[in-house]
DNA sequence: TGCTTATATAATTATATGTTTATATAGAGG
DNA sequence: CCTCTATATAAACATATAATTATATAAGCA
């Protein structure tokens, strides 16, 4: 199996989605852990529809991967797609946000399902 | 001397500027070696302001480097930026220019200056 | 069925961005 | 000093983008 190098339009498209804040912090929190989208409105402290929008930028671009349960809709990053590599990279460079998640499980915000 | 990580602000900031095909490719061909105006309207086929104007949003979050030349001005990335590292890894996915930068050669289209 | 919660979508608005056209600047050489 | 070449900047325009507000959908539960 050749391991096919990206274009640089396919290269460009993803550091598009990458280069706005909101995307980076919710792609370095569905990397770290499968996360709702309640979740994300909580940590990055922004409305429903804004956060709702930009998953759907980085759906559409297969950046993530969606799983409903209940009324919740998890996601977590697409570990599938050919930029897995470049969008891992890049999010080494990030400081840590554990420290955040671990604020959401002390405050009960966290959403646990199988 | 202490490496402090980039902040995710500093991070999106640096992708954004890539996250244009133009200027991701203006960022591999200064990263391969220093280029001057003339040839980076030549490689990537678009007009003298357009490059220009690519090229000052670069050097305005010193991305790269400018130096003079006689009528030429000569751009290089720029290895002491913060995001250095960031930016070799992105590239690094990036298919080779070198042929393209052989070509110039081939036409006789290359600036050489010390 | 009706109510509630979580999420998605649509419409709107304000702002940002890339390209073109036209013009300015800076240096080389007569 | 004038002209030519390379590059930079400014103005104008068209398009893209992010956020908000309002509304729709979808699932759970009484």
């Amino acid at each position: 199996m050749e391991k096919v190098a990206l274009s640089a339009h396919e290269v460009s498209k993803v550091l598009k989605l990458l280069g706005d804040n909101t995307r980076l912090k919710i792609m370095q929190y569905v990397f770290e852990q499968e996360c709702c989208v309640c979740e994300l409105v909580e940590l990055l402290n922004m409305s429903q529809p804004s956060i709702s929008q930009h998953l759907r930028k980085l759906r559409d671009a297969q950046l993530v991967q969606e799983r409903r349960k209940g009324n919740w809709v998890f996601y977590k990053v697409n570990v599938e797609n050919r930029a897995y590599n470049l969008i891992e990279n890049i999010i080494r460079e990030l400081p840590s946000i554990k420290d955040n998640l671990e604020d959401l499980d002390r405050q009960n915000l966290r959403i646990i399902c199988d």
